[in-house]
DNA sequence: GTAAACCTTTACGCAACGTTAAGGTCAATA
DNA sequence: TATTGACCTTAACGTTGCGTAAAGGTTTAC
């Protein structure tokens, strides 16, 4: 088959000055030019426009992909296992996408409360099968089993008062904690105070408080960097503070 | 919760510069500034912000997304529940594109056989209910020959380890055809192992094996400079070795 | 023979940032 | 207290991948 500029484009869905423009970078050359100077393409053109939209589709740029199809060992068939494979990933995160949609409606409607995390989750594009080994794995069987997976759920549960209130409590633990933290003592009145902030923020979520697992958590925020980081960008050491803060509440520092 | 422009930006999962442009262009504004005129965001922007990437995601332009989101009468309920949608119509259209790049696979691999207008599908927007129908009538009824379906059909359901699998004995093809062709002899016992594996590979995907089939599928790939370039990468000439292997094995050389 | 529907090159325009550059701010440390 | 390093700021130019005229030649259809 041969095909004139406009009939490519139709046929591949693209415009035909698309098809001048690649032809000007070099990435698609006609097969060869009417007496007049007219564009005709041949069978290869097609199969290389084709790849060269698989590529686009996967937004890589212009330039490299006229690199990569012009390398000498480019081979076709791995591209195109390639280009399944990231098109399967990019499903995966459309389908993580449309879930977000879905419960940020459910949330609109009042029916569940989402972290700010949660808000942007299928947006980013990398941390796929690293946010799954290390949600699902690390995190649930290390410290959260049940416990995590319950809160969560009971979170979900939340009206949008409830979770003003809880959202409000944070910050005043936030609050308290910086203030505490000025003076240094995890044993003073501030600090105790901030450690009671916690655990009246934690009961939010929290089916059955104890001093044992108050402490416990308190030790995993040193312990989880990604817990650490949430305490210690309101100032480094935060999340040591707010845990010896907490040992002295609970008691448990005494043994 | 308040976040700086960094903070933000890494839980969204854009870049900085981003926010300083939405802020610059108007779309998104800071909820405050600092003394020292550091932006400062709270939770009505990281929700507006998630509006803003849903919209963003669909591909409307920002100067577009703000007049939206600025108009008074604009609910953004109703807004999520449109996001569903298109975000649904726009996985359809990807399964469409891995459908396609599934099937250009199988057409290297000399297994089917496309029409140009196959290889561009999933790659126009707007066709989708055209699609449907295109799918469901014309191109079955024109070339689909059932078989072409059934075959494709088959290897859609296989299962990961199948596919492996599968790959293997495809490669193991190629590997016993080289080493049969240094002989040169198509009824060499090598080159017989070479047909024999070439049938099996078949089987992956066929419903009932027939002499007659197998020879006529090796007379094609001669016959067809597509299914010709993929045998005939490995070595020039394969695809003859492997059609006059295939002859002898089924017997099919002597009528 | 002429209109409609193609094709050509040239060139300016634009969206959505990326990328320096040049400098101010803030919290931890020596 | 000074300094270091990691932040933040504005300003401004650069880039990618085309869209969109403008000005004109070619082909096909009646």
């Amino acid at each position: 088959m041969e095909y004139t500029v406009q009939q490519l484009a139709k046929t591949a869905g693209i415009s035909s000055r698309t098809l001048r423009y690649y032809d000007e970078i070099g990435l698609l050359k006609p097969a060869r030019l009417t007496s007049s100077g007219y564009r005709i393409y041949g069978p290869k053109e097609v199969d290389r426009l084709q790849q060269i939209l698989f590529f686009r589709e996967l937004g890589v740029g212009l330039e490299q992909i006229r690199e990569i199809i012009n390398d000498p060992s480019f081979d076709s068939l791995t591209a195109l296992r390639e280009h399944r494979v990231k098109l399967l990933e990019k499903k995966q995160q459309l389908e993580l996408l449309i879930n977000n949609v879905e419960k940020t409606i459910a949330q609109y409607e009042g029916r569940i409360i989402m972290t700010d995390q949660e808000k942007f989750e299928g947006f980013k594009q990398k941390l796929i099968d690293e946010n799954e080994a290390k949600y699902g794995k690390e995190v649930r069987e290390k410290y959260g089993d049940e416990a995590v997976d319950k809160s969560y759920r009971k979170m979900k549960e939340m009206t949008q008062e409830q979770y003003a209130e809880f959202e409000k409590l944070g910050q005043m633990v936030l609050d308290t904690l910086k203030e505490a933290m000025a003076a240094g003592d995890p044993a003073s009145e501030l600090a105790q105070k901030a450690a009671d902030l916690h655990r009246q923020w934690l009961c939010f979520t929290w089916d059955n408080y104890s001093k044992e697992a108050h402490a416990g958590l308190a030790q995993m925020y040193v312990n989880d960097e990604r817990f650490a980081a949430y305490y210690d960008r309101i100032k480094p050491g935060a999340a040591k503070f707010l845990r010896d803060a907490v040992l002295v509440y609970t008691g448990m520092n005494r043994q």
